[in-house]
Parts: structure tokens; C-alpha cells; sequence
DNA sequence: TGGCATGTTGGCGA
DNA sequence: CTCGCCAACATGCC
């Protein structure tokens, strides 16, 4: 499950692949969770140059010469497999092909990646654009909502995920069971700061790492969020408890506002 | 060995 | 109406 950091690298490495490339042909393998059918895909892509590769949200986006967007949500297991490795892709759901003889598929055991034509934003803002920041962030917090259910929903903010919600609010100092709207303004100012440095960090980690990653997730530098970890970078045991359905990785450094 | 991990959606109940 | 919780989706991994 790719956070991110991680789509961000796979955005940057699939443009370096594809970019200015004319799509041969797109495929649908398993339509099942599509919204559009594979003729409308081909109508729309096919015989097209793409044009760049960006990441809105927990989306990565394809966009063409003609205007036409491909978004792309690798849900909890989706992964992206060149053609040009091995090439027994098992639970492909959608195939494309460019002119260069290489392509990539979209898989998922699941079945629940899923690719979108022209998709529209939703009404939250991208964690790394600068409509987030301090006041945007102090409205959004005027909720009783606890604070690790606001970072991560996403028609408030897009792009964190469980795993990063959790780094962020133990960078920030803040409990993730603190009502938002008891947490004071200095605090909410910090947080908007350390929402971008966190996940900004994580991209230059993964790069550093993994500069040629597409797929997959790099996440053992985590610091909280982090099953092989007990303590925290300064000594204080990690603790855990279930939030919003999702294991919650804390610990007591973190102020509980309520 | 089997419990855990991930995001989204939609329904339920407090 | 607001918020938290749960199931469903279906498999690989340590």
C-alpha cells in the first residue's frame, strides 16, 4: 500500500519511462471496478502522446496531449509492473502499451485498483499544495472529529494515509485521540508546517533508497509507524491502539487535547 | 501457522 | 446532523 511518498517517486519514474510517448493501446483485463468501459479508455487514449505523470492525492494522474486525464488509485494492494520485467502479471487489471514496445500493467489481488477518465478532484486539498496551510488547517479542525480521522480524510486533506497520519502527529507533539477543535492555534500552526517537512522528508528518503521505485513502498525509516520499532527516536515506548478502523502507532510524548 | 495490513464505501447506531 | 465503528473487498507475508 503505497502512501504519498511513494506515488510521488512512481510519478516521477513512470514520466521518465512514458513521458512524450504515444499510448498504442490500453487493455482492460479486469473491469470490474471501472467506471468506464474499455472502448470509451480507447476512444479517449489510444494513438495519443502522454504527456506527464503527476500525483494528486492518492491518485497518480496521466495526462495526454489531447487533455484527456487518466487518474490512477492503487487502493490497499495495487502495484505497477514494467513490461520490459518479468512478465507473468497475475491479477492485471488494466494494460498499456506505448510506442516504444514497452508498457505497464496495473495489478491487484484484490481487485480493487482502479483507473478513472477526466476523474475530479474532491473537495479537500493536496497535502503537499499551498492551499494547506495554517488557516486552511484551523477551519478544517473546527470539528469535535479526533485529529487522526481529520488528516486522513480526504475530503478535507488528500494524501494521508494511516502510516503517515501517524508520523506526522507524533512529529507534531500531538496525540492522534485530541479533539481537533481542542487543539490550540500554535499547535495547528506547527502541524501544517510538519504535514509538508514529513512527507517531504519521506520522498527523500525513498529516493535515496529506492531512486527507481514504481511500485511497491519503502517505509523501514519510519519512526512511530513502524511494527519492527519499540521506542521512539527519543526513548519513549510505542504504543498502540486502534483509530478509525486502522491500528494506531503513538506514544505518551504526544499532548492529548480534550 | 494464521493474524495482520492497507483505502474506500456505505450502513448502523449513539 | 455529526461522528465513530464495522464489514466487505481477497491474498501474501513473516
Amino acid at each position: 500500500m503505497p502512501e504519498l511518498p511513494d506515488l510521488q517517486v512512481f510519478g516521477k519514474n513512470l514520466s521518465k519511462h512514458f513521458a512524450g510517448k504515444k499510448l498504442e493501446q490500453i487493455k482492460v483485463v479486469n473491469g470490474a471496478k471501472l467506471k468506464d468501459s474499455q472502448a470509451a479508455l480507447k476512444k479517449s487514449l489510444e494513438g495519443v502522446k502522454l504527456h506527464s505523470v503527476y500525483r494528486s492525492g492518492k491518485e497518480l494522474r496521466f495526462e495526454f496531449d489531447n487533455d484527456n486525464i487518466l487518474g490512477l488509485h492503487l487502493m490497499l494492494h495495487g502495484e505497477l509492473k514494467l513490461f520490459d520485467e518479468k512478465n507473468d502479471h497475475k491479477n492485471t487489471i488494466v494494460e498499456l502499451l506505448f510506442s516504444n514496445d514497452k508498457g505497464f500493467a496495473v495489478t491487484d489481488w484484490q481487485g480493487l485498483a482502479n483507473v478513472k477518465l477526466n476523474p475530479t478532484d474532491k473537495q479537500g486539498v493536496d497535502a503537499l499544495s499551498k492551499e494547506l496551510d495554517q488557516q486552511y488547517l484551523e477551519e478544517a479542525l473546527q470539528t469535535k472529529a479526533i485529529i487522526k480521522n481529520v488528516l486522513m480524510d480526504q475530503d478535507i486533506i488528500r494524501g494521508i494515509g494511516n502510516a503517515y497520519a501517524d508520523e506526522i502527529l507524533w512529529e507534531a507533539g500531538i496525540s492522534p485521540f485530541s479533539k481537533s477543535n481542542k487543539i490550540p492555534a500554535g499547535k495547528i500552526k506547527e502541524l501544517a508546517r510538519v504535514i509538508k517537512s514529513v512527507l517531504q522528508d519521506a520522498e527523500k528518503q525513498i529516493l535515496k533508497k529506492k531512486p527507481d521505485l514504481i511500485s511497491g513502498e519503502v517505509r523501514d525509516f519510519l519512526v512511530i509507524h513502524n511494527s519492527k520499532k519499540k521506542e521512539s527516536p527519543t526513548g519513549s515506548p510505542i504504543l498502540t491502539k486502534m483509530a478509525g478502523g486502522r491500528k494506531t502507532y503513538y506514544t505518551e510524548e504526544q499532548q492529548l487535547f480534550e
